[in-house]
DNA sequence: TATCTATGGATATATTATATACACGGATAG
DNA sequence: CTATCCGTGTATATAATATATCCATAGATA
């Protein structure tokens, strides 16, 4: 069970624009260049963090990509989510229905297959609260409190658009 | 991030083990037949529980699978990282070093850089943490909890390996 | 209105999960 | 002892998904 890169990525790229002098747009070409991953995969990605509504596309050009809204307000769930979706880890198959099925004999087992059905639930409600508390803790943690340790002399000093 | 059907197949088996009469050692055909799951597949999963000390590997005639320890000794975690691994969801890469490589401009950065090396150091603690969460949440449940519904008197009575 | 950007679709490649086939070694029933 | 039949290991095939590329189009603004 892995983790796309591309929320490591977006991670990254954040950091940029939070970085980025009067929050002026950066385009895909100077984020990609930089961080040397495909510009293509990068922009699909990009879509991702807009449609999630953490950064804002300016199709134009001296368009770009800039912060939706505050560092304070996305947090690692926001980012992890806009990229991996909301769904489940597990996803319920009715593999466990099969163990009692096309069965002939065996009959005096009506009571255990009552019991299973309630131990299938149950797997299900422990993975799931096992997720919740997974991505619990990437709630507590915005990208504000990432960049703590950045002074505040230091935010918008950077223009990532300065070709160098 | 999606986990393998392996490991809810693997569930069901030891659950089907559990059940077995006298802890006589099952077949795979017999497993993949009533669960309507390709043998070699399962057999590769079953492959995964026995490296993990979780079941045990009969190579005979009158041959099979049963299980290794007791239920109770069994948690979710154990099925989990028998066959998802014990490697973590995310995989460090120097993407975020990055940022500031190939600089020719853009100098006085350098506390920045420190700064985001922190940062850097965070989030896969973060993520860490979120995933120790998850799994420990797993560790808490074991199959004996799960069967906890199935009365003592049901036990030992099915013979899986009775044609029916 | 010209220009440059993100967008969306189609497609290609890489990686991983799932599945199949088969020769081999090993344990045990007889 | 030995024939039998089981899991093991290897090689390979297929399906699903992640990653990457290309290009035509729509959209915003200088």
């Amino acid at each position: 069970m892995k983790m796309s890169q591309a929320v490591e990525q977006s991670l990254v790229v954040l950091v940029m624009l939070a970085l980025q002098k009067d929050d002026l747009p950066v385009k895909s070409y100077l984020l990609s260049d930089r961080l040397e991953v495909s510009e293509s995969y990068l922009k699909k990605t990009m879509r991702k963090l807009v449609v999630a509504g953490i950064v804002e596309a300016i199709a134009s050009k001296e368009g770009g990509f800039k912060l939706a809204r505050s560092i304070a307000d996305i947090t690692l769930l926001d980012v992890y989510e806009a990229i991996e979706g909301d769904g489940s880890f597990i996803h319920a198959t009715q593999l466990a229905d099969r163990i009692f099925l096309n069965q002939e004999s065996n009959k005096p087992v009506e009571d255990v297959q009552e019991a299973l059905d309630v131990a299938v639930d149950d797997v299900l409600s422990v993975f799931n609260d096992a997720e919740q508390d997974f991505k619990q803790r990437l709630q507590r943690y915005t990208i504000a409190k990432l960049l703590r340790h950045v002074s505040a002399a230091d935010f918008e000093k950077i223009d990532w658009r300065q070709v160098n």
